[in-house]
DNA sequence: ATAGTTGCAAAGGCTTTGCACCGCG
DNA sequence: CGCGGTGCAAAGCCTTTGCAACTAT
């Protein structure tokens, strides 16, 4: 927790119990939840919180760089707390998204242009059916 | 013209006269449209032509395999006729989508397994800014 | 006749905006 | 005080749904 407001203070975000308590939740646990996730689940903390501060929390956490949003799955955004770069996967049937540490050549530092656009970011997901719901039929 | 109507016709869908424009719109211009793109397209031809049958066109194409949705963007969806894979690069200034023909280790065809998860689509797209918006600064 | 297609209108879901209140420096 | 943060309510935007009229076998 104690590092969570080290990494606020350094990126310029004053660090309330709010910004504070969706950040842990972020850190803590990566299931890149919806914004309607980290809502309900904050609430259980701070039950005053609206989902209009979860929205102001994400968006001022994007600006900094300190989550990533993913919008794979073409309804409900997904926040990721931001590591090392990595692709995701995508299940169709229970919309659980994995992580998947790949290191894609594309992705290599440094290389930073591609047919004279400038990349800022690489996003790569796979979608299909994952290991659990396979099991289940 | 021909070709496009027989397409639809070995997909088992209806070579209606809106179905048919909207797929030629989709194949001649590969510019990753929205739907509402395509329904401003379309109505110089068709006046009468209605969003809500865009949705229902696009989404059984897209049910047929004859189009792909990309949602990179995070607010309305694209529609890309489906070619051979390739990536894609978004313009986070313009808004533009541009094909990027890069094969990725990761999409070669039979490899459709990952970490136990069953593949079956795989994405890749690059953020950033695009030559154009490069240029005019 | 019959099944499928079209398109208007309304509803729905996620996100943003406007604005008043609050709290901390 | 004053500025930023919070949160309620309303609006906004994209998409889906309900349904009636239509079309082509």
């Amino acid at each position: 927790m104690k590092e969570l407001k080290k990494l606020l203070d350094e990126k310029e975000v004053k660090p309330t119990f709010q910004r504070l308590s969706i950040l842990k939740y972020l850190e803590e646990n990566r299931e890149h939840p919806t914004a309607d996730m980290i809502y309900e689940y904050i609430r259980e903390k701070v039950p005053t919180i609206s989902k209009t501060t979860v929205y102001n929390t994400v968006h001022k956490f994007l600006e900094k760089g300190l989550i990533k949003e993913l919008t794979i799955t073409g309804q409900e955004a997904r926040y990721d707390f931001v590591t090392d770069s990595h692709h995701h996967f995508l299940c169709e049937k229970c919309g659980t998204i994995y992580d998947i540490d790949i290191n894609c050549p594309h992705g290599l530092p440094g290389q930073n242009m591609v047919r004279g656009h400038k990349v800022e970011e690489i996003h790569g997901y796979f979608k299909g059916i994952c290991k659990n719901c396979l099991q289940k039929n």
